[in-house]
DNA sequence: ACATTCCTGTTGACGGGTCAATTAAAAAGT
DNA sequence: ACTTTTTAATTGACCCGTCAACAGGAATGT
């Protein structure tokens, strides 16, 4: 019943083939599927729950140290940290030796947060990782690695 | 030199080995590279270039064809759209039997402007290709299949 | 001591992307 | 014919993420 242009859509639109393009929609699904779960559960987004895995990992650090080590924005660091604080998830406390850094780490509601959200998280990725093979798996993780390499050149060399 | 705690930060910080956040950085990076490449030799962004080539491919669609097709926003598609019409890239035709509906075409310099960025983009792909293995690009290209699948799953079934 | 340079964190501005509400037109039901 | 229900497209609100500008504070060099 539908007549579109469409009832084919990868053998008629190229585009749809292209490499990148896929693994924006697999990211925007993941995204997706990461957020609702995470706010049905916690009620923190997914940039918040990295924020939050990162400093639990880290035990007490640096806005830059996170910033540098996750590849993240320092503007997005700042702002969702300013929320967490609210929040009373993180504690900040300012460096004695260094005025300007505040040095971070999770509060006892925040931990708590933490231990519960991780192993939800943690059953994701394993869900997600069980729909692969494990030669699959492998094979993911290191053409991940490659394309972050190829995609850190730039075509100004000509 | 560097004296932080993320020396080697993969051991220390389980989350940057979760899947997704792998894809995200990979798809980030890829973002930021396919950007600067449109915008210094075509002016467009990402999202307009992408629609140029799905009506390109399309010959005269619909914006709600597009949307099905490639799982766009709708409003996405019609903030862009009414851009790259004001831009002469695209000509939208009202149609007759129905109303509603804008028959969409590229316009001559539209034509002409994705027959010379395409070339560019089909070497980046290739490029990024050629940075695989061939049966790594297979198993990637399977591997985002599942994966894409696995992600429309809905936590909600428990 | 002082000027310069570097680093840390905050803020503003902007495009990308999603969702919901709305308007208007077509299709379907009665 | 008229009401109701779908569908098309636009618009507004909102968060995410990136980039650039900025304002101290710290380190460095002289």
């Amino acid at each position: 019943m539908r007549d579109d242009n469409f009832s084919n859509a990868e053998d008629e639109l190229p585009l749809l083939q292209f490499l990148t393009y896929r693994i924006s929609r697999v990211h925007a699904k993941l995204n997706a599927q990461a957020s609702t779960l995470l706010s049905d559960h916690s009620g923190l987004t997914l940039s918040r729950w990295r924020i939050l895995a990162l400093v639990g990992a880290a035990g007490q650090t640096r806005l830059s140290d996170l910033a540098r080590a996750a590849a993240l924005d320092k503007g997005l660091l700042s702002r969702n940290l300013k929320v967490m604080v609210a929040d009373g998830l993180i504690d900040a406390q300012q460096d004695d030796i260094d005025q300007r850094v505040h040095l971070l780490s999770l509060t006892q509601a925040g931990r708590s947060l933490f231990e519960s959200t991780l192993p939800r998280m943690q059953e994701r990725q394993a869900k997600l990782r069980a729909s692969l093979a494990p030669d699959e798996l492998t094979t993911l993780y290191a053409a991940l690695e490659k394309l972050e390499a190829a995609a850190d050149w730039r075509g100004d060399s000509a």
